[in-house]
DNA sequence: ATGAAAGCGCTAACAT
DNA sequence: ATGTTAGCGCTTTCAT
């Protein structure tokens, strides 16, 4: 529709102003519904804008304004684990006032929360979701949420899930089948989350009286890349494991595929589990046994956090836990 | 980490200018790397600005210059599809220079196409991805490519996937099983993909010599909770069909959850096929036969020529087309 | 090699 | 009720 550039350029609202004739701030107290114009140039500006199809530009407007009813969530990535997580906060925000932006750099590098957030904040957004943040010590000017943290006494709002009880149920869920030779693929050593998981792991392991083998045990970093390597080490091994328990489902997904290219069959031969049902982890074959995390419901948290922050109502809680569950599919089998 | 900010506020180009004693101008230079600095200065410079840990914002930069190193993605809600065609995206982008902003105002509103782009066109990103929007007629400042739109002849470079062979392969798959009343739940009537949809499960039909039924055909909207009333109709037909081909999964989901409700067995008294191939689908119980496409793909080539317009590299290909496939699982069954 | 100044599109304080 | 003006943080001439 040509109505949408003069001249080929976009419409300004000194475009609208000059059709209008009337001044730039008029068009601006028209657009954002001040009070103090008069009903006659009300209506002559807005036909103007609905001729033109003028839309303010959402960064010159954040630039100037303090509220731009955005909220920004930061990724470093659009994995599964972020996706899901996205398709709870659109769903949290749908009827809200508030429109969505996503920002990825798509750089995982040391500090990206940081430089991320100092691109955007104070001004794109009224309120920043953090999505797994490796730096938690951050100063920011607006409201700050972060879901899955590094860090556990962060003193920023928080919502993440029950990684510890996750993992113990995880291995007693192998433990239960008669394993007693159970491999570990942690997960990033600089998360927090991947922490708790192992924790809950050796707790498991420990009280079953099952002493700690630390050859079991690898750095799998929570991609199916990078846990490739570390999945070939546990599955050569002299005395291979009966069973490993992967800190979540992409590297389990691996260890799966792994398995397969050494003919060792999943779960004859090997028991996977993974930990986050992610949708992929149902997708695989066969499907896998894992630990679900309420993803979705941590975005919705998020955004009620975050929308309480922005709107300065009363300190809600400023920690959320959920619940996490184990979801028992085809990838393990008694011993 | 305090040293983020000064006085509790963002740091600014003007901040890092002070304490460097250069001007505004100086700094900007090093930023961006521009000629005609000297070398003591770089140094000084730089050095307070990884002391005072400052990035420049995305805003201010982008509404000045023309460039801006961001690839701008605009859908109308982060569901199941949108969110595969992301994390496509996302891996197409990664280790090239372009950094990733989504945005959705969170309204399906008739005309978001426009007004998503007028927000955001000519000022934050250097090119824009829309997906699947029911206006193409767009007259933008910067590059755009549309994945799975409205019109089959918009004048816009275009990825989408074959809708019409997969609907068809879809219907033949139901027809061999031996069905002969073969419902169909439509998508939105205002998306092409959707009446190709259509298009193919009628063609099918009357290749197999089955007259068209019209009270075996509604409209589903694409979405579980538009199915749901259209699904419930197709379910109470006093002649009610054998098995349902819906426009897409998440539909077809719905059918199953309905089916469920009303004691109708899936897939023993009803065999249902989807379109798309969401994760979702394999999650679903049982795992949902469907028309895969190859959304993550789709994205890797909505980038690639995009980034080849943004670099006005030799015209590519202006219109992509890619290949859909039946994946049986259990909702369907011999009649 | 560096600084001063204009201006991107917009909002908000301050006139009138 | 409306216009004028001063910036928001930045890049980019144009001077020096």
């Amino acid at each position: 529709m040509s109505n949408m550039t003069i001249d080929g350029s976009r419409v300004t609202i000194a475009d609208v102003a000059a059709r209008a004739n009337v001044s730039i701030a008029t068009v601006s107290r028209v657009v954002n519904e001040r009070y103090g114009v008069a009903a006659s140039t009300i209506t002559r500006v807005q036909d103007v804008i609905d001729e033109l199809g003028y839309e303010s530009s959402l960064v010159a407007r954040s630039l100037r304004s303090q509220r731009t009813n955005v909220i920004g969530v930061l990724v470093s990535d659009i994995e599964p684990f972020s996706a899901e997580l996205l398709k709870g906060i659109a769903r949290a925000l749908h009827g809200s006032e508030y429109e969505l932006v996503i920002y990825s750099g798509m750089s995982a590098k040391e500090g990206w929360e940081r430089r991320y957030l100092s691109r955007l904040s104070g001004t794109l957004a009224d309120g920043i979701i953090l999505v797994a943040p490796t730096v938690v010590e951050v100063n920011a000017t607006h409201p700050v949420v972060a879901v899955d943290p590094h860090l556990g006494g962060s003193f920023l709002p928080t919502v993440d899930a029950q990684n510890f009880e996750g993992a113990v149920a995880a291995t007693e869920h192998l433990l239960g089948l008669g394993h007693r030779r159970i491999g570990f693929l942690a997960g990033r050593a600089d998360l927090e989350s991947a922490r708790r998981r192992e924790a809950g792991y050796r707790f498991a392991l420990e009280l079953a009286g099952i002493s700690f083998d630390p050859d079991l045990v690898q750095e799998g970093g929570f991609t199916e890349e990078t846990a490739e390597v570390p999945a070939r080490t546990l599955l050569s091994l002299p005395d291979r494991p009966t069973a490993i328990f992967a800190a979540n489902d992409l590297s389990a997904i691996q260890v799966i595929r792994t398995a397969n290219e050494l003919g060792i069959d999943v779960p004859s031969d090997l028991s996977v589990v993974g930990f986050d049902n992610i949708p992929e982890s149902a997708l695989c074959d066969p499907p896998l046994t894992t630990i679900q995390q309420p993803i979705r419901a941590m975005g919705h948290h998020a955004i009620e956090m975050l929308i309480r922050l922005i709107r300065d109502d009363p300190p809600a809680t400023t920690h959320v836990t959920l619940a996490t569950e184990l979801v028992v599919r085809q990838t393990t089998r008694t011993l």
